[in-house]
DNA sequence: TACTTTTGTAAGTGAATACTAACTTACGAA
DNA sequence: TTCGTAAGTTAGTATTCACTTACAAAAGTA
């Protein structure tokens, strides 16, 4: 799971060609133009181009991983609080990089392809299974209110939140992704806070 | 916009194809194999693949509008039923055709194609004015409060009622997409109502 | 300096791609 | 009976695809 500097040069390459022209144009070809190096050369550092994509996903998914972690073991913040951490770093990480949502968001064009389906699967999971347990310690410690339980409840935060990504996305980045993200997510946690 | 009974079944064909092995496997050769038609056939019915595709959409969206309009024509319901009855429409017409989700929910792959990424803009443009009207008139009548704005409120529910659906997609139409999805918006009416 | 490993290249491969040309068949109207 | 048309066929086209082979230059390392 570790990969050479050139190994990463080749998996931004191709995100970013993702990002910009669809997962339809990414070939050995065009991949290797816009590396400046032969077709050839890529089969040094991978042995196939569903190798190439498997690289990408793991690639996010480790940092994601680290990053959410990371912000989840800080005790001294309440669930509401860490919710809002660990979605203002998602949005922050996608306006950073934008061809990263791309990826990440095509499930679509994974789905058939077992090994990439199931990295994607594996993330999603992830975040299903933390948020959810931070709605759940949010409910038991009385600061949000039980109206939805815990899984209902995150698949909407997840669904609302991807919906404004999403949208960012169809505007040509152009809408203020922060600024819907932060407002989105106050509105769903003022619905579930405890009166 | 008027098929012929052969364009009927190219088009079905093409998305029952979609649904089952995704786009990369929708090719002329293979689309042609599934209809024991020469290839050289199909191009007496559609002038070209992409032809094809979008006919595909224009097929699928027309069905959408009529039924959506029939049903907000009906003005001895509440803004809040009227909702109720749109999303139960619609989950109901993924469960009797589900390959229609693979092609509905596919911006990813369209996204860098014009004319089809127009067609699915123009689906979830119409969706996203119906419901927040529909939000904005409970509003209004008082039946829900105004906590989100309309704008915020719609993008939530659709984003909620399509992570439901993703899901189901996702286990392989396995989980029991009508229960899950009328207790998301359930849930999320729930929230939004007048006290 | 001599040897090995890494990283690159040019020039291919067969298979697949969307699409076309030329021709045939079935059938209804003039 | 003749003619036009719709709907099919076979057998191609040029191009693109992921991937391979054989060889060379560079970069360590002894």
């Amino acid at each position: 799971m570790n990969f050479s500097t050139r190994q990463i040069q080749i998996i931004e390459a191709a995100t970013k060609r993702i990002d910009k022209f669809g997962i339809q144009e990414l070939t050995i070809k065009n991949l290797a133009n816009d590396l400046e190096l032969s077709e050839a050369a890529l089969y040094r550092h991978f042995k196939s181009k569903n190798d190439i994509l498997l690289g990408m996903l793991s690639y996010f998914i480790v940092g994601m991983k680290e990053k959410i972690n990371k912000i989840i073991a800080n005790d001294s913040e309440t669930p509401c609080e860490i919710i809002n951490d660990i979605f203002n770093n998602q949005l922050n990480t996608f306006i950073k990089n934008p061809a990263i949502v791309s990826v990440i968001f095509s499930e679509g064009i994974f789905q058939f392809n077992g090994t990439l389906s199931n990295k994607l699967s594996e993330m999603m999971g992830l975040m299903q299974e933390k948020i959810s347990e931070l709605v759940k310690r949010g409910q038991d410690e009385e600061c949000f209110n039980k109206m939805l339980n815990p899984a209902l409840a995150t698949t909407m935060i997840m669904g609302s939140m991807r919906m404004v990504v999403l949208k960012w996305k169809l505007s040509g980045n152009k809408t203020n992704l922060v600024k819907d993200g932060q407002n989105m997510l106050n509105g769903i946690l003022k619905m579930m806070k405890k009166k």
